[in-house]
DNA sequence: CGTCCTGTTGAATAAAATCAACTACGGTGG
DNA sequence: CCACCGTAGTTGATTTTATTCAACAGGACG
């Protein structure tokens, strides 16, 4: 396995240092299980998680004991960031699928900033990239019916995982249960049943067990009310002012 | 008029020099006039607004026809950063009432990451409390009833105004009318009027033409599934490994 | 002075939630 | 090893919530 780096590395380029310190996360990484908690909400921040296998959601408990799912992570994204303004911890973090997870240490985000600009710049951006993406979701729960919620989550999934090389001819792993679709979506289990079983019915999609396949991506697309979000890459960064890396100084 | 400064000192204790690069922001603030577009959906991405006076706020276009907006910014917020991250904007900014805002140019961050590693965290962690209050907004648009997205958005919106100092005694200047509070909070037009008017007649608050009073503020967090989040402030500063500004060395 | 938008209310309709029942499956403990 | 229990998935019937449709008053503005 290859450790995926490509959304720090997404925007900037990086000098070997920063390459060093990246790899330096990696060491200690840790097995979570199916289902186990990686941080319940209001426990202590210490820092924040690299997602290097499988799938974790972030949740908000509602004191109407409702549960609202914000994000399903994949490999690759960077967990817990907002809770660096916290007192607490704002979500709980739950394994989906058995994961590996490394910790980033708070002390280690605040030495990007004073030595590693670079890296600074790429979580910053990269920070970003969820704030869009938390943007859309919200469009589509606050202004969309279920079926549109669906499709629109459906699309932005298959696009994250494809990002990362995780499908196969439109078919991929998913570990969703109906009643976290639910959470995830606004909707209640039945009605998440309800509107699958449309989108299997009318072709657009099949499921299997633990799977699921795209079979009319330009059908759901014709559903969703927007789609996925494209980002600049590194146009983002020369936008910033960037520089290619062979001119710029690096820390000794 | 004194420059709302508060979201970026909010976390770092900063330098003279980092108030100066902030001081340079304000030179050419601009006028717009309610409904104005400050920038639209698709437009080029030149920068980010800083709000000096006067409400804004920013949506999304649906393909479904309807529109979502995703956040009421107030004096002193910061605009239009996650577009930074896309090659044309992803929101539209309008103006919700005359307002004051000067344009930071995009070059203008990237020194700050270069050069201004203080300001370059505060612009970060700023960004962060964006995300924490994006993810408490889905959670109430997903996962409650209109009467329970009203009250939490309307704490939340309280909670901010008076932390700029603009309520006064529970009263505070509220120029949204129904069909944009319908955007922000997913529902219709109608709905929202008759979700007021029963919160008007149960004495929880109280109406005028451009302003609204909490008149019982208890009554309107006992309906509301969360209260407004509460950042650490320094706090989360000191957890990144943040010195006080005299053991900084200052750039020359 | 008309026109458009907001605010308001009532009545009809549609969407999603709730309630209920049943099957299938996985994991646990005896 | 198997019985049992809890959860997931599915479907039908009913109820609740919010939308839609419609109509009208009051202001703002050209």
């Amino acid at each position: 396995m290859q450790p995926p780096f490509h959304r720090l590395a997404e925007f900037v380029s990086l000098t070997s240092q920063d390459m060093d310190v990246m790899n330096g996360w990696l060491a200690g990484y840790r097995k979570v299980s199916r289902l186990r908690t990686l941080r319940r909400e209001g426990d202590p921040v210490t820092g924040v998680y690299f997602l290097l296998e499988g799938w974790v959601c972030s949740s908000l408990m509602l004191r109407n004991g409702r549960r609202q799912i914000a994000k399903v992570h994949l490999p690759g994204d960077m967990l817990g960031i907002p809770s660096l303004v916290l007192p607490t911890a704002g979500e709980t973090l739950e394994a989906v699928t058995d994961i590996k997870v490394s910790l980033i240490p708070a002390a280690a985000i605040g030495e990007l900033f004073e030595h590693r600009p670079r890296l600074a710049i790429g979580l910053f951006l990269n920070a970003q990239m969820e704030h869009v993406a938390l943007t859309q979701k919200l469009s589509w729960v606050g202004a969309g019916n279920a079926m549109e919620r669906m499709s629109a989550f459906l699309l932005d999934l298959f696009a994250r995982l494809d990002a990362g090389r995780l499908t196969e001819g439109g078919r991929f792993d998913f570990p969703l249960t109906q009643p976290q679709l639910g959470e995830l979506l606004g909707l209640t289990a039945v009605h998440v049943n309800r509107t699958l079983k449309r989108l299997d019915q009318t072709g657009f999609i099949v499921r299997g067990r633990g799977w699921l396949r795209i079979a009319d991506l330009a059908g759901l697309q014709s559903l969703a009310p927007n789609l996925p979000p494209r980002f600049s890459g590194p146009a983002a960064w020369s936008r910033l002012g960037g520089q290619p890396a062979a001119q710029i100084l690096t820390w000794p």
